[in-house]
Order: structure tokens, then C-alpha cells, then sequence
DNA sequence: CTGTTAGCGCCTTCAT
DNA sequence: ATGAAGGCGCTAACAG
């Protein structure tokens, strides 16, 4: 559609063949400066551009590299395609960004679509992954990266989080503040992710001494909507003095339930989250919470998927990165009298 | 790399033709039920998969619209870019996404590269557009369509949004409340819309009677961290009832800051927005403001941008969507005493 | 119903 | 230093 002229135009224009142009237009040696100048002005005048499905026929890879997102609204999987986008930008290759909204078929079709020799290579946050896709995935021997799996163990490169750690520490956070009451919100369960936080904020609890009360504990699906109607309800059945959450989202809905509740944070309710997103600074007050490195995360993924691609193995299959807490200004010690 | 088996080999082992092969896969008609059958296993057997390089090559097309977004993590764009996604779901055209950080020179580049028949056409939200990559475009006949223009002049297919009468509209719900001191956020000096929507605020203050007072205006760059800043400043200064601000995020910042200063959002002090983020509707309290239809936005250029690329003109080069104003809870009428 | 021919635009190979 | 031939994988258009 654009660049309508081809290359045997402006080899027939130069009185030159086809193969002198190719060479021109690539820099390549064997062509006279005389020959590369008249060659040049004439591609020029004619706004020639090379043909990029071409080019990628003939060389038998196209530049392209696809991200599967679940979503192109989250904040979580934005700042990860940031990192990849920032990767990229430095190894020619350009970035086709696709959303399945969750949708285990969709993402089927996506990687399907996207294995036609559309792209070098596929990088997937936290995919749902059928076995058969997998499959698809082995006998393509499309190059892939997982950033975020749902499950640990799947076959394929893989990057994650230091989940365990990162929520232990989050949870170590509140209860060095003096808290006992804790509550937890956990996040969506088809995610492996989910149980290892949990597991962290378990053995938190309990190498300090602590119960975990069962009723503080409630289930969300990340959401601020979700966080907000879970937390408020823990507050008015159990009044737990904090809330440590399984996400920023879930605790951005936690901060504004308790305050819905006439609670002030962080005097009256304390709150822990998971992510460090954007928002989580800036919020009113700051979240508290326990950082994972998204934008690195998308820049290591991008560049092992670019030594994939380039026909090198990787050191190792599965990689992991670590966490940090982030202390703002949603904790605080528990208010004396114990409940809030 | 990928999609190993060509088409050759699944005629070879299915003892057929090429183009049987092809027929076959494409669902065209003039094929025995028994070599479809036959053709369907092998391809299936063999993981065929036609290359979408050889098939765009062929067609003459490259399948790829490329959009050029200011930034990959706010909102405001990827709400636009859910939309065209949406959209090009359904043209079996893919999309090929890239920030410019609002770096002109940046801009310029990525759209020189794409122009290079890298993509069938290009969406751009608010770009800077120079009047060299303007007329880079114009030549190089690449069809494209402007979301949000910096200047409504440009002479490009453009699409944009009713701002004089969203703000016209937001500032009068402030003004029907009973509200007479009110400040404005105006955003980025260098869009034309924020010149425009400060002229609607004038427009509906004048219409009602009411003094635009210059202490009570403001500039900022868009971001949160600014709406904070300047209405804590304003607050402070010169006590106003209520605020409008040309975005979101700086309101869901002046919302914030009041709250800093010891104010109830809404019953000390009123707040409107303008965009309707996602974040407008999951803040606490939500946000009252002015929607602009984004996600439709993107549907509509990507709409326009398919029948440019498929040689149709556009029945009108500028197009224009409408607002509508949210009410949710950050505004109410000012507190008795006439002053925060 | 099926196969042959031809060519999309480019570039690798091999001559000249 | 330059060019001719051929093919990447696919599919119109036209045979048969």
C-alpha cells in the first residue's frame, strides 16, 4: 500500500539491476561510488522503501516480536511492556502486542496466529497455557518466554518472583509494627502465585508466634472493586487492626474501604500490598508495599527471548528475580485499644 | 524459524498439488470430500501453519497498522488502545505499538520506520507531527488517522473530542451546586484542547454571572503529582469550594491534596475531572467528570483507518465525538460558611 | 474436481 | 564492480 515503488523501478530507473540496488539500499560493498550515488537519488525521488513482507519471506524471519498480554488495562502488565518495550527499542525488533481478556481460547488462537512465522518469538505474561498449546509452542520451536506462569513447572522459559520472600517480608513489616490481627487477601486461585504468597504470609505469622485466623482470610480476583467490598466486610465482622494484600489493586480498595468505615489510615487500619505499581505512590496516603521489578522483568525476559532467538541456549530454564519492601505511608502501629 | 512444514510438503505427502493444498485450507470450493479429508490430516499431522509473510507478500499487504502512543502507561492512550485492538480483531490486522515518550524526534523516527511499508497504516495519539512528518506522510500516501490532535488544523484525518462543551458541561454541574469560587487546572500548554476546554470553564462561569478569577487558575503537566502540588498551593492561597481539572489524573491529585489539607471531598470541597478514567470510577470517592469516549474513540480511527487502507475516502476528514459527564461522589455543594 | 503456470519483491549464489 | 538465475511460500488465473 505505501511505498508503491519496487525495487526493479528504481533498478530500471538507475539503468542498473535489480541485485546493485539490493546492494545500495543495504550498505553492502561492491558497488562504485558513482553507481551508489545515481542509485540512491533515484530510490529517493521515488520514496522507494524495501518491501518488509519480502524481505521476511526470503529471510525467514520478520523482526517481529509478540507479547501476549491478558490485558491491555492493567498498570501490572504495562509497566512489564514497558521493560520489554525499552529492550526491544536497542535490537531492531519491533513489538505486536496482543490481549487474550483472559481467555484461554483466545490466547490460544493468538499464539497460533502469531507461530504462522508472524513473529520470532512470543513473550507471555502469565498465560493460561494448555497443555496443547505448550505443545504447539515445542513443535514450532517458536522461541517463548513466560514472564509471571501461572504454574511453576511448565516447560518452557520461564521468569518469576520471589513470591515467598516478598510476602514474608511484606507480612514481617506489620508485625514488627506490633500487629496481631492481620488480615489476608488473596488473589486469584488458578494462579500458583497465589498460594506461595499466602504460604510466605503464613510462616510469617507463625515464626513471630502468631495464629492465622482463617476468617480473616478472603478470597478476590485482584480487583480494586473486589478489595474494597472484601476488606470492608473483614472490618465489620472481625475488625482486624491491618490487611496485608495479595495486590496493590486489592489494597488500593482496602485503604478506601477502611476509610468508607471512618477509619483513618494508617493510625487506625494499617495496609500492605503487592506489586509497587504507579498508583501505589500515588495514592493518598502511599501504599505500603512489597515491589516487584516489572520494568526489569520485561527487559531481562525481552533479552533472553533475543538470545533464543538467536539460536543460543539459555543458562537456565527458569528465572527468578527478587522483591523488595517499599515502605510509605499505610502502616503504622496498631491504635492502642487493639481493634480498630 | 517457525512453521517448519511449507505448503509443497503437505501436497507432496498428501499426493496432491499446491493449490489443492491451499483450496483446502482456505475453505475454498473444488475439492472431493475425501482429498479435503485427506489434505486436512496431513497439514494437521504435520503442524502446517500457511507463512504470513509468502500470504501478505502475495496479497500485497503486511496485515500491520502501527500506533504511535505518547506513553505506554497511561491510561488515557490505552483505553484508545483497547479500542483499536477491539477493532482490528475483526480486520485480521495486527498491531504494532510504540511510545515516543513525547519526544518529537523519537516520534519522527518511528514514523519514518513504519512508512518504510513496515505497516498498511498508522493510528497516532496526540502526536507532536512537525510539518516535515506531515508531509513525509502525504507522500508517502501511508494512510493514517490522528486520535486527539495537538492542533485541530493539521491536514490529516483527524479525530477529536468535543471539548468546549464537556467543559462547558462539567463546570455548570459545579455551578448548578451552588458554587461560586471555583479554581481550574488548565493541562499541557502546548495541546490546543487545553486551551479549549479552559474556554468552555469561561464560557459556563460567564454565562452564570460568575468572575473567573486568574489567582484560581493554574497550569500543569497532566500527572497526579502536579495536581496535588498546585491545588495544595491553591487551597492554601485562596480557599476555593471546588476545582475543575482539565484530566483526570490531576483531579484524582486535587482530590487527594484537599484531603492532605484536612478537607472532605465532596462536602468541604468539590472536584471534577475530565476523561473518565478507570481510575475515576475506582477511587474513593469516585469522581465526578467529564467522560470522553475513549475506548470508542479508538474503535471509530481504527474503523476510519481500515476504509482509508482499503482506497475508500473518508466522508470527512475531521471527525468529532461527543462527552458526557459522570456524576459520582467527589462533588456536592460547598460547605455554609462560603469558604474551605 | 485438480493441476500448471506465473509472479508478489527481495536477496543468495554464482557468473561475468 | 555488476548482473542473471532462481527461489523463499503462497495463491490468482487459467487450463485440463
Amino acid at each position: 500500500m505505501a511505498g508503491r515503488a519496487t525495487i526493479a523501478q528504481v533498478a530500471e530507473e538507475a539503468g542498473v539491476s535489480a541485485m546493485t540496488v539490493s546492494n545500495v539500499i543495504n550498505g553492502k560493498p561492491g558497488a562504485s561510488e558513482e553507481t551508489r550515488r545515481r542509485v540512491m537519488e533515484v530510490a529517493a525521488r521515488l520514496g522507494y522503501r524495501p518491501n518488509v513482507s519480502a524481505r521476511n519471506l526470503k529471510a525467514g524471519r520478520s523482526g517481529l516480536i509478540g507479547l501476549i498480554a491478558l490485558d491491555l488495562t492493567s498498570q501490572y502488565g504495562l509497566e512489564i511492556l514497558r521493560g520489554v518495550a525499552d529492550e526491544l527499542a536497542s535490537a531492531e525488533q519491533e513489538l505486536l502486542v496482543n490481549a487474550t481478556y483472559h481467555d484461554a481460547v483466545r490466547e490460544k488462537d493468538r499464539i497460533e496466529f502469531l507461530a504462522r512465522g508472524l513473529v520470532d518469538g512470543v513473550l507471555m505474561i502469565a498465560p493460561v497455557l494448555e497443555d496443547e498449546t505448550v505443545e504447539l509452542l515445542r513443535r514450532q520451536k517458536l522461541p517463548c518466554v513466560i514472564i509471571d506462569p501461572r504454574r511453576l513447572d511448565v516447560p518452557l522459559p520461564r521468569l518469576s518472583v520471589d513470591n515467598y520472600h516478598g510476602m514474608r517480608q511484606g507480612t514481617q513489616h506489620l508485625i514488627d509494627l506490633g500487629h496481631t490481627r492481620i488480615a489476608y487477601l488473596r488473589g486469584e486461585e488458578d494462579l500458583e502465585s497465589t498460594s506461595i504468597r499466602f504460604q510466605g504470609f503464613e510462616d510469617a505469622m507463625r515464626l513471630a508466634g502468631l495464629e492465622v485466623d482463617e476468617r480473616l482470610v478472603a478470597s478476590c480476583d485482584f480487583s480494586y472493586a473486589c478489595g474494597f467490598r472484601t476488606t470492608a466486610r473483614l472490618i465489620d465482622d472481625h475488625s482486624p487492626t491491618a490487611i496485608v494484600a495479595g495486590a496493590d489493586l486489592m489494597a488500593l480498595g482496602a485503604v478506601d474501604a477502611a476509610r468508607a468505615r471512618g477509619l483513618n489510615v494508617p493510625t487506625d487500619f494499617s495496609v500492605v500490598g503487592f506489586d509497587d505499581l504507579p498508583q501505589a505512590a500515588q495514592s493518598f496516603p502511599g501504599l505500603t508495599t512489597v515491589r516487584q521489578p516489572l520494568h526489569d522483568m520485561g527487559q531481562k525476559a525481552a533479552r533472553a527471548l533475543l538470545s533464543l532467538i538467536e539460536g543460543q541456549r539459555l543458562l537456565m530454564e527458569h528465572m527468578e528475580v527478587g522483591t523488595e519492601l517499599v515502605v510509605r505511608n499505610s502502616t503504622a502501629p496498631p491504635p492502642r485499644d487493639g481493634a480498630a
